[in-house]
DNA sequence: CTGAAAGCGCTTACAG
DNA sequence: CTGAAAGCGCTTACAG
């Protein structure tokens, strides 16, 4: 390993000014700068991070949280996968690195706190997180720059899908192709992660506007993100409403569980009921029939999570929630009545 | 932040001492080794990492190459997102993190070798580099242990599944459903990377097995996995043999293509086509007519890489393949014919 | 069984 | 514009 000490040995100088003409700070002399830079090419010098670390407090190490429990998908989830991937691009670009945070790292029980404060990261993601509102408010309270991309935490940045917006313009949808008997078929909500609430807040303000009743029978909670909570929330919902027309689905695997639901009731798709589900999953395009859905700007998503998190390093704190729209796809799942 | 002296100071004891006493060497005696670990958990210490990496040169930091160029689908890529995540749990439990391996960190057109070299990494894995094998067996000589799931380098030990025995075992099948005119839509190798060429060495033993012709002309390799290259040579596959029964894909994603170039020239599926595919991709089960796949043991793979990687870490260097074996689901895409 | 000394590779004030 | 000194928080031989 060829450290500082061996350029300066090479070069004539000490330490400290090797060390300036890195990093690009002390008022170096041209030359003596482009001489050093040189043999550090020519010795292949790389830095120590370890000792960096040590000396600036900074690691350049962000740390994402992402345990997925609610969908178990891991980073196949439709929505928090592609995501990171976009996220880990734009931040390296910047100088850091990606590390995942985690409640049973070493095998012990720790917290998402002591795996942040163990690697000394110098930002958090909170991607997805698998934790209590309490365990989320420490983590605020910590004093490392935090981000979130689905929860909304006090003292915590969120950026995240206009989920009203797009679950008003859904069920504009249905009503301008002629749906009045309109269902909700919606996720669990806790007090901090509001994507299904506020998908159906835009459901409902549509309904009003166009004059139409918010039946609450047409509303359902499914126990989970998950295809097979959406088939028995499905079931629940149309065993009671025998009238629905179509259904708005809080997230495409609720919808997928609705769609498996009437197959195995005879309840043709479209004809008999009409779909529209949320984040394009790309299961969507392949069942039968296709699902209408929302899809999710992850890049700009990304882009936003990655800007807020990088200026709050850089201590230009800032507390705010970002909303990027959603783009609705239409497929054929949804059928234009009378 | 709290260090190991402030742990000094409150006990009476020497830093070298609590530095015993937390990591679990050096004869303390049972009464100060407790003592001093009461205090370690009353005031929350926690070690920091850059000043333990800095003395001891273990970071642990496991390095993963995971660019996706190929699919293009980043996390969500059918095998290596899930394997990716169980084999990060693994390594967590044995006190690693998972540090992704860029060949553009910093904006810096860097190699995978010196990103590795700046964080210190102590093993790497890589999942599916996007990388020329020069670059490659440069990995294998940086003297970091490696492990591979996907290609084949000299002095790394490579975990994959038994590709060959699963070709086997697909054209096997689809002999005994009654054809005769198996096809095979291959996909890109390169030096490194077989698991195309493996399935059809399978293919081609079974066709042997079964005194069957390997027709060079019903073979026909792709320009890429994704499903705009499997509907091309799709078409060059079945526009050249008009008398195929049956065609066995590399992966899934290509019979995506395959299936639909069927559909958009009325080949009714599976009645004048069968087709077997490879992953078990998530929409295998959606599509129409569900997908007959080989599923990966992603689990065991996971198991098997992480074991391999810490024991080199550990020093027990070992380079050997080991075969997992994949697992055939049955489906719809499949018909008995005569 | 415990401690004094030295060092890991870097950076940060502070001199000059 | 460059250098001498000190320190970041830990661990590793080596004494005793």
């Amino acid at each position: 390993m060829i450290t500082i000490y061996d350029i300066a040995k090479k070069t004539g100088y000490t330490a400290p000014t090797i060390s300036k003409a890195i990093n690009g700070n002390g008022g170096l002399s041209q030359k003596t700068r482009a001489r050093i830079l040189k043999v550090v090419e020519d010795l292949e010098y790389k830095p120590n991070m370890a000792a960096r670390a040590l000396t600036t407090r900074k690691t350049h190490l962000i740390g994402v949280i992402f345990e997925d429990s609610n969908m178990g998908r891991g980073f196949e989830h439709p929505l928090f996968g592609g995501l990171l991937n976009a996220f880990r691009y734009l931040v390296e670009d910047a100088g850091y690195d990606i590390l995942f945070l985690s409640k049973h790292f070493q095998q012990k029980n720790n917290s998402y706190v002591e795996h942040s404060q163990y690697r000394d990261v110098d930002g958090i993601l909170l991607l997805n997180p698998d934790a209590s509102s309490l365990e989320l408010s420490k983590l605020a309270e910590c004093g490392i720059p935090c981000v979130s991309t689905n929860d909304f935490i006090p003292g915590i940045s969120t950026i995240v899908s206009a989920n009203k917006e797009a679950g008003f313009q859904a069920t504009e949808y249905l009503i301008s192709m002629g749906h009045r008997n309109i269902g909700f078929l919606g996720a669990p909500f806790t007090s901090t992660s509001r994507a299904s609430v506020e998908r159906r807040q835009g459901y409902e303000e549509a309904l009003k506007k166009a004059n139409l009743n918010v039946n609450s029978s047409y509303i359902e909670v499914c126990t989970g993100w998950q295809i097979e909570a959406g088939f028995e929330g499905a079931k629940r919902l149309c065993e009671r409403n025998k009238d629905l027309t179509a259904v708005f689905c809080a997230n495409d695997t609720i919808a997928f569980g609705l769609i498996l639901y009437c197959n195995q009731n005879n309840i043709p798709l479209p004809d008999k009921l009409s779909i529209v589900g949320f984040d394009d999953d790309r299961v969507a395009s392949y069942i039968t029939p296709s699902l209408t859905t929302f899809r999710q700007n992850k890049q700009i998503l990304a882009k936003m999570t990655a800007d807020v998190l990088l200026q709050s390093i850089a201590g230009n704190q800032i507390t705010e929630t970002i909303r990027v729209p959603a783009e609705m796809i239409i497929r054929d799942s949804v059928k234009k009545i009378i």
